[in-house]
DNA sequence: AACGTAGACCAACAGGTGTTGACAGTCCAG
DNA sequence: CTGGACTGTCAACACCTGTTGGTCTACGTT
C-alpha cells in the first residue's frame, strides 16, 4: 500500500490521507449539513491538520463536491417489462439511498445551496425525463411525468432518511414498493387524467 | 396606531418594531436557511440594531421559533365525501404552501435541525394519523398510510417550492391535483396491497 | 412638571470560521 | 550522497458570529 509507483494515475503516498479525509467529510456533511460541518471538525475526525484539507481539496466547496460525487446509474430500464417499471424504479431508488449516505448529505445541502440543488436536478434532467420519453410521451408530458416520479421518491427519502419520521422509517422495504410502485407506474404509463 | 394603551394584551409601543423584525426574519430564514441567515443581516433588513432582536426574542432559536409559528389547520375533512378526500387534501396543502413562505423556511431548517424536524412531524402525528384513523384504519395501518400521504405532499413541496426544479414548478395547480389526488386517495382508502 | 420606565443605539466581548504561509521531516531520483 | 519534491505541523491572519452591558432618548403616569 506504500511502495507502488507505477499505477494508472501515479499513486501518491498521500492517498491514504486523502481517503481518510473524504470519509470523515462524508460523515460530517451527512450528519451536520454544509455550514455546521466545519473543516476543523472534519480534520479532527480524520486526525490530520485542517491545512491538509485545503491542500488536497482547495477549499470547502471542493471538499464537498468530492465527498458527494455519485452516480445514480439508472440501469437499462427500457429492458424491463413495461408493467413492472414502477416497482423496479422504486426498488432501485431504495437501494441507492440505503447504500449511499452521501445522498442524504446532498439533500441536506441542496435545500440551501443552489449548486447542490442543481446537482440533484441533473438526475431528473438526464435520467428520468429521457426515461419518460422512451416510454412514448411527448416532451411536455415527459417533463411533467418525470417530475412527479422524482417528487414521489424524493418525498419518501425526505421523510424516511433525512427527517426520519418514525412512521416513515417504520415502513418495510417491500411495503414501500407495494404502495409507491403503482404510483410511479401510473405517473409513467397511465393516460393523462 | 401609537396611542392606544388599553388592549387585550397591553399593546406595547414596540409592536411595530417587533413585527418588522419578524417579517425580515421570515424572509431571511426562507431565503438562506438557519445558519446563513444571521441576526445581523436580519437586523439590517429591518433597519434596527441587532441587540433589539435579542431583547425581544431572547436568542436566535427563539426568533426562528417565533418566525415559523404556523397552524396547518386541516379543516373538518371528515365532512368531505369520502371519494373526494384525496383531491381536497392535495388542494389544501397547495394553498397552504403558497400562502405561507414560512413552511419553506421550516423545511430548509428541519432538514438540519432536529427541533424543526420534530415540528414538521407534529403535523403528521396530530393531524394526518388521526385523519387516517377516522377513516377506519387500525393504528399501524393508519400510521403507514398517513406517512405515505405526508411523503407525497412533502415530496412535491420539496421539488416545487424548495429545490425549485423547473419541471416541477411548471406543473399547473389543477394538474397536480389531478395526478396527486388519486394517489393520496389510494393511500388513504384503498385496501392494503 | 418631574419621575420612572421602556425603547433604541453603540461599542465591545469571546469564540469560531475558512484560509494562508513559513517551517521541519521523509522519500525517491540523479 | 545530494537535490528536490512531497507530506505533514504550527501559528497566525482577517473576518464574522451570537450575545451582552452601558448609555442616551422619549414617552406615559402621577
Amino acid at each position: 500500500m506504500t511502495g507502488t509507483t507505477e499505477n494508472q494515475q501515479a499513486a501518491r503516498r498521500s492517498d491514504a490521507t486523502r481517503a481518510t479525509i473524504l470519509d470523515a467529510a462524508r460523515e460530517r456533511f451527512l450528519a451536520d449539513g454544509y455550514e455546521k460541518a466545519t473543516i476543523r471538525a472534519i480534520a479532527r475526525d480524520a486526525k490530520i491538520d485542517p491545512s491538509m484539507v485545503m491542500r488536497y481539496y482547495g477549499n470547502k466547496a471542493g471538499l464537498f463536491a468530492a465527498a458527494v460525487a455519485i452516480d445514480p446509474g439508472l440501469p437499462g430500464l427500457s429492458l424491463e417489462p413495461r408493467e413492472e417499471i414502477g416497482r423496479t424504479l422504486v426498488r432501485h431508488f431504495l437501494t441507492l439511498w440505503e447504500e449511499n449516505g452521501e445522498l442524504t448529505a446532498l439533500m441536506r445541502v441542496g435545500v440551501t445551496d443552489p449548486a447542490a440543488a442543481d446537482r440533484m436536478q441533473s438526475v431528473l434532467r438526464e435520467q428520468m425525463i429521457p426515461l419518460a420519453r422512451r416510454l412514448g410521451h411527448e416532451p411536455e408530458q415527459a417533463q411533467a411525468r418525470a417530475a412527479l416520479c422524482v417528487s414521489t421518491v424524493l418525498g419518501l427519502a425526505l421523510t424516511r432518511y433525512v427527517l426520519r419520521f418514525p412512521a416513515s422509517v417504520a415502513l418495510g422495504r417491500e411495503e414501500i414498493v407495494d404502495w409507491l410502485g403503482p404510483t410511479v407506474q401510473r405517473y409513467l404509463t397511465a393516460p393523462t387524467p
